[in-house]
RNA sequence: GGCGGCGUAGCCAAGUGGCUAAGGCGACGGUCUGCAAAACCGUUAUUCCCCGGUUCGAAUCCGGGCGCCGCCUCCA
């Protein structure tokens, strides 16, 4: 088993290899706490959430840090607008990242550390790099001296006279040299601010993020991941800071996932096309959304639209229904054990070699859309048997189904999807449908009786119509051979 | 202007030198059904934006076009 990693740093994949063996330090850069998180946010956190899924599927203790950025420009102003603190604005948009992230089966990080509660390790870093030269106060302010870093730019591969000509001091700043960032900034009246050896102040965005990864994970990280945007200037600034600091690599593996456009064009707050996930969520299923995220190699742009939700969701049906199908199966008594035929062994077999697959895909730098055309394929095999047994009974097909159950939903797994109960989903789907079409289950089941008096005495017309009238609410029945059922129109 | 990415079927998408170019959604035909639905089977890219080149062999490598997008300022 060989991992391959896509690293920024050499724009290549390379074969993983931790720091120790069979352990990884990984950390991904989380929100500013300032508003709702939108599907950007949400194909972040999935991504990185697969990342260290299959990470610790592949056996190694993964130690996985988020932090929250809890104080900034962002946080100040809006706390401002709304007449609130700021810790109360923050906490109360962490509450939210959590209800979503929650919502979206992302598992919480290890730790999710928040700048305010590292203030102190923050100045500690900082003066370590005044003391080393890399830092100096200016007005209160300290700033890192970029020129001081010889290899800056190398992660985002600019270089410094490039840089330089773009680069200006807005009014109000107080540093020697445009390239160079804040690591305290001074408080201004009024505003939030902590004690420091220099004026009392807080902390620049870019520092908190070296200061509590080295803090939980050590000098040198095995996985730094964030969004593409924050690899200029943010995650420069990191590796000089840290480096700076302690004169080691600060990061083995660096992961950059792409954006999420509409339209083709990326999603941002200036635009106002930016669509957020409670409101996705509104609509589809959370795991529709993360089949969506994970539809697509996540380095690769990702076009939203309700219509590519909608498929998303078709495709996530199938999938349960054909688990719904074979645990129903599973539970019809047969007693009969008539030797299977050979196309189900055959199938059977595709399927248990699905989580081999899936883990291959994965190590290949997390390629989840081929993943996931693996379970595809096993859930059409899953079908395949199913029609099988309906034909041939045989009580022979039940360790095969439960087999092939259990190996789906456990390499689906990874990707955090069909891990509902199947029944479950189905009939959430079902609910959701009956109370958009303004029926009680009563109600339903009265037309359904109606038809099936209709459809003996071979009133076709009366029950066909019946049939339409459901129809157009969204309510699909189906005719079997143990009576008719009703569903959503998956 | 500098740096980087992308262009594969009706739509989405995997594949980065060599078996019949995965898979999803959709469409059409078949099986099943009173007719449907679901499911299954089959069809839906002799070809991967265009033009050259390298190679025994290219969607995949190289050169040149065309088109789209991102970063260079806060941004997942």
């Amino acid at each position: 088993m060989t991992l391959y990693i896509f690293n920024t740093m050499t724009r290549a994949k390379e074969k993983f290899i931790p720091m120790h063996e069979g352990r990884i330090g990984m950390y991904v850069c989380g929100i500013t706490a300032y508003d709702r998180c939108h599907i950007g946010h949400a194909r972040s956190a999935v991504v990185f959430d697969a990342v260290v899924r299959h990470l610790r599927k592949r056996g190694y203790d993964v130690k996985f840090i988020r932090n929250f950025t809890d104080i900034d420009d962002k946080i100040i102003n809006r706390a401002a607008e709304e007449g609130i603190g700021t810790t109360e604005l923050a906490e109360r948009e962490i509450a939210h990242f959590h209800q979503d992230m929650d919502a979206l089966g992302v598992l919480r990080a290890d730790i999710e550390p928040k700048a305010t509660e590292h203030i102190d390790d923050i100045i500690s870093l900082i003066q370590k790099l005044m003391d080393k030269g890399f830092a100096y106060e200016a007005g209160g302010d300290v700033y890192f001296a970029v020129r001081k870093f010889p290899s800056y730019g190398k992660l985002s591969r600019r270089n410094l006279e490039e840089l330089q000509s773009g680069a200006r001091i807005k009014p109000g700043e107080n540093k020697k040299d445009p390239l160079d960032f804040a690591l305290w900034k001074a408080a201004k009246p009024g505003e939030p601010q902590w004690n420091s050896p220099w004026e009392p102040g807080r902390p620049g965005w870019h520092i908190e993020c070296s200061a509590m990864s080295m803090k939980y994970l050590g000098e040198t990280l095995d996985i730094h991941g964030g969004g593409l945007d924050l690899a200029f200037p943010h995650h420069e600034n990191e590796r000089a800071q840290s480096e700076a600091a302690t004169g080691k690599q600060f990061v083995r593996y660096w992961m950059h996932n792409g954006f999420v456009t509409i339209k083709g064009e990326k999603m941002s707050k200036s635009l106002g096309n930016f669509i957020t996930i409670k409101d996705i969520l509104s609509h589809f299923h959370p795991e529709a959304l993360r089949l969506f995220l994970l539809s697509k190699h996540y380095r690769s742009p990702l076009d939203y639209s309700p219509d590519a939700l909608e498929e998303s969701t078709s495709a996530l049906d199938r999938c349960y229904k054909a688990l719904f199908e074979a645990q129903q199966a599973i539970q019809v008594p047969v007693k009969k054990k008539r030797p299977l035929p050979d196309e189900a062994i055959n199938d059977l077999e595709i399927i248990s070699r699905l989580v081999e697959q899936v883990n291959q895909a994965m190590d290949d730098d997390f390629n989840t859309a081929l993943a996931l055309g693996h379970i595809f394929n096993a859930v059409r095999a899953l079908n395949r048997v199913l029609d099988k047994a309906a034909s041939q009974s045989s009580a022979l097909y039940k360790p095969g189904l439960e087999q092939s159950i259990s190996v789906i939903t456990g390499a689906a797994d990874v990707l955090g999807i069909l891990g509902m109960e199947p029944a479950e989903y189905i009939g959430a789907r079902n609910m959701q449908t009956l109370a958009a079409s303004g029926l009680s289950e009563e109600k339903l089941q009265e037309l359904i009786d109606t038809r099936t008096k209709a459809r003996q005495e071979k009133n076709w017309a009366l029950a066909d119509n019946i049939r339409n009238e459901l129809s157009a609410k969204g309510i699909i029945l189906k005719d079997t051979p143990s009576g008719t059922q009703w569903s959503a129109d998956l």
